[in-house]
DNA sequence: CAGTGGTCTAGACCACGGG
DNA sequence: CCGTGGTCTAGACCACTGG
């Protein structure tokens, strides 16, 4: 329809940037939340390419990364509609996403707090051989306590090698996810995190830390590499969870 | 070139099923553990069409799926090239992979001891809501061993409703992993796992069944519940990992 | 500048599922 | 049978990178 079509293109600019499939994606992802189909049935892709006066190879891009985000699903010769249930799932891990925003989907108040900012001048071996370090480069340490409601529900601790920083900055800049950081003031993209998942039985600093209740609790704690857009590792980056505030979830597929 | 046409083609069939996109995912692939590619650096894309005689797009397509499981990434403007160290990272846990080739994987001698298998006529009220069981449902409960190099390191629990299962199976059939019993025996396909994961401190009974060295260890565990096509749930499925033995890992990206 | 990947189109045919 | 999504093609133009 021609109210759809205005939507789409006159507010936002005429085309291009972001691209076409990701417009769409965005729009139909909106309506999908406003609930604006009908017992969760979305048009077929000829009508929707018709309405949205895209093609429909378009259209189907646009729908293929919705079904991998689990926002629809699709049946051969049915149609395609709304995937309720996965639609309520917050915390999904296979996204960076900002823990502010994770906190606040779970429905807590977040706040963040930097504990800690340091320089390491020998780091060990371990981090030097994941970072590709020279020896002896210092690395940068950072700190910091993610709380919910004012309980402390995840720490962190990442690893930035100084020599990737270019601009000077400031502790509320530390305070900004790592991802918008390293663009700004290491002109590096985060392309993804290799992250390994280990349960810990939480040492004493953590503990205290993280206001654990009993003295031996399960952790869940994340250790990651990030890497650019060239593939190569930039930083490094351990985080702690208290499960019991916040479930981390993940969907498993078939590769094909 | 024609040679490699006639390789895609000739051993195979002609065309279709698996796709042509598939087809050309699996063969360049194959050409990549070959180590067939200096430098690491991929064809163009369109030297790659002609080679293999099919359209760019199809080109890009296996491409572009080559480079979500990591295998490749892509650099505008320049070309592509080969992921060596995503290649090497076994025990991705967004796909969704037997534990016997899991282990397999990792280096160990894999082998699989079927625990118990009971019937629970009354499940309780956490499980008939998530699997949406009809009152006084009956429910199989299979319980399983995996080993690597003879030592225990996962332990599986999976709930199969018994209206399900609409043909006589044996033992054996439930050694096999669910993804292939639900097709077989059920008549249905898991299309996908919506996956918990929780840290925990081993109860006795986990710590007999997995011979944890000391009294208290962190354990890994999953709680999922598998989903049909349809995108009903189907199972659910608890497992406990020794992650001493087995670290399990993760990629994780921006949306777009 | 030439060559690469990134985006988009229009159109064709197939496979499946429900009436 | 028809309408749905699934696959594939050929061709166009853009955006970026390197020499």
């Amino acid at each position: 329809m021609f109210t759809v079509h205005c939507a789409l293109f006159t507010e936002t600019m005429l085309k291009r940037n972001p691209s076409l499939v990701e417009q769409v994606k965005t729009h139909l992802k909106q309506r999908i939340i406003n609930a604006e189909f009908k017992d969760g049935r979305i048009p077929s892709e000829t009508d929707l390419a018709n309405q949205l006066s895209v093609s429909r190879n378009t259209i189907r891009d646009a729908l293929g990364r919705l079904e991998i985000e689990g926002v629809i699903f699709r049946k051969q010769g049915v149609g395609t509609f709304v995937n309720q249930s996965l639609l309520l799932v917050k915390t999904r891990l296979e996204e960076i996403i900002p823990y502010e925003t994770m906190i606040k989907e779970n429905g807590y108040q977040p706040s963040i707090e930097l504990v800690a900012v340091d320089q390491e001048s020998e780091p060990d071996t371990t981090l030097v051989s994941a970072l590709n370090l020279t020896h002896k480069e210092t690395v940068l340490v950072v700190q910091k306590l993610f709380k919910a409601d004012d309980k402390p529900i995840i720490f962190t601790q990442t690893y930035i090698p100084v020599t990737l920083i270019q601009n000077p900055y400031t502790n509320d800049d530390l305070l900004t996810p790592i991802y918008q950081f390293l663009p700004t003031f290491c002109g590096q993209e985060l392309a993804y995190y290799l992250s390994e998942m280990i349960p810990l039985i939480a040492p004493a600093h953590l503990s205290a830390r993280l206001d654990l209740p009993s003295q031996k609790t399960a952790l869940l704690s994340f250790e990651e590499l990030g890497y650019n857009q060239h593939n190569q590792p930039i930083i490094k980056a351990c985080s702690y969870f208290r499960d019991d505030l916040l479930r981390l979830r993940l969907i498993r597929r078939h590769s094909r």
